[in-house]
DNA sequence: GTCTATAGCTAGATAGAC
DNA sequence: GTCTATCTAGCTATAGAC
């Protein structure tokens, strides 16, 4: 769990590369575990010998996911700065975090669909619990800097929860689009042309919203 | 196709009213057609009577869902008044077409995803383009309000696409949250009081952005 | 238009040799 | 720790009686 190790890959790590990006391609009941040992190199039973079942395997790989988007976004998080500032650098985070494994985007949304699919045992309904929790610490510490910043004032009134969702909306559906995200730019939605333009529009967005500046201002002119 | 009946459900739309249930629930891999038939009310081989294939039954539920958006939104889009007047009521009928069925926005993210899991054949990709086409049709028709809005002044200069892909985030994805959103409110995110304030939230976003006010300051400082 | 029966396949998981 | 062989159960789809 902990290990920053540099070593070559095992098995188990393998597997959980394989498995993350079939996963992250065609969900949860999607994927069959002649695939992934296929890909793996190994044979199908060798995966019960690191694994207990394929529910283990899928929620092994959301816990690493999230143990990533994690690392990036919890330092900053707890960071110093105004409460913009903090938002804006906490925003630039996730989305190079989305960016640099597009797998993540997927999975992330996935899993909150996906609950249905797996079996009911306790072992799963323990491990799933702990990837809630692991979820939920993440956006509670957004919520308190959204929070907190609207009661400094230095964010308008707005609710935190709908200002949440839009912000998830805005950074992991994006990553999450695929297809349709290549049609709309012309380019993959992880081109590090579309994704530097991201974080601008993004905060862009978060900062005057779309509307353009009531008018009587001479300074905010059209290009 | 274009019968708007008041009639008893035929067969065929108890079988699409099924299935559309479920395919939101589990997406496509995660459904047996056994577990439509016996919802519905049938022999599991009766559904080859209605449909051809399962992916058959897929991309007919998701066209209807997609028509259903379409129904709503086209016409606002088609509508009168100023780009942000058409704006935020286009937001307003998309959230009501996404409240009203709760599996719809499901069934589209899940639409993003789901490309790999479908066979090969010509009829399919002959029904999948077809819906990538209609989707492509309201999407283009939401561009074009924001490109019109942008080049007019009335929105701040902006990246239409970016622009688009953030207000499918802040409502398709909210809707799709599931228990997540619920957690996060309290009460299901198809409640009508979550629903309200979602519109309100998202068009003050829209609007104003995050940022409070720059505090007295003369007009037009940019932010 | 619905049914029973079944073909042909793949799934997840286990047993046990090496 | 990996393998082959196998189990049971599920799947999509078809054939053909009623």
């Amino acid at each position: 769990m902990t290990e920053a190790s540099a070593s070559p890959p095992s098995s188990r790590e393998k597997i959980l590369d394989v498995a993350e990006a079939l996963f992250a391609r065609r969900g949860y009941a999607g994927v069959g575990l002649r695939e992934v040992a296929e890909e793996a190199g190994l044979g199908k039973s060798s995966l019960f010998h690191h694994f207990r079942s394929k529910a283990e395997i899928y929620l092994a790989v959301l816990a690493r996911v999230l143990e990533r988007v994690n690392e990036r976004v919890a330092p900053i998080l707890a960071s110093g700065g105004s409460h913009l500032e903090r938002l804006d650098r906490v925003l630039d985070s996730l989305i190079d975090s989305l960016a640099e494994h597009p797998t993540t985007a997927r999975l992330l949304l996935r899993s909150l669909f996906e609950d249905d699919d797996l079996p009911d045992t306790d072992d799963v309904k323990r491990a799933a619990e702990e990837i809630d929790r692991s979820l939920a610490a993440i956006l509670d510490r957004m919520l308190r800097l959204l929070r907190d910043g609207i009661e400094a004032g230095s964010f308008r009134p707005a609710s935190a929860r709908h200002t949440l969702q839009t912000l998830i909306g805005a950074t992991v559906y994006h990553f999450a689009s695929g297809e349709l995200g290549e049609a709309l730019f012309g380019r993959p939605v992880f081109s590090a042309e579309t994704v530097r333009r991201r974080k601008e529009e993004i905060k862009n967005l978060v900062h005057s919203g779309l509307a353009a500046a009531p008018v009587a201002a001479p300074a905010g002119g059209r290009p």
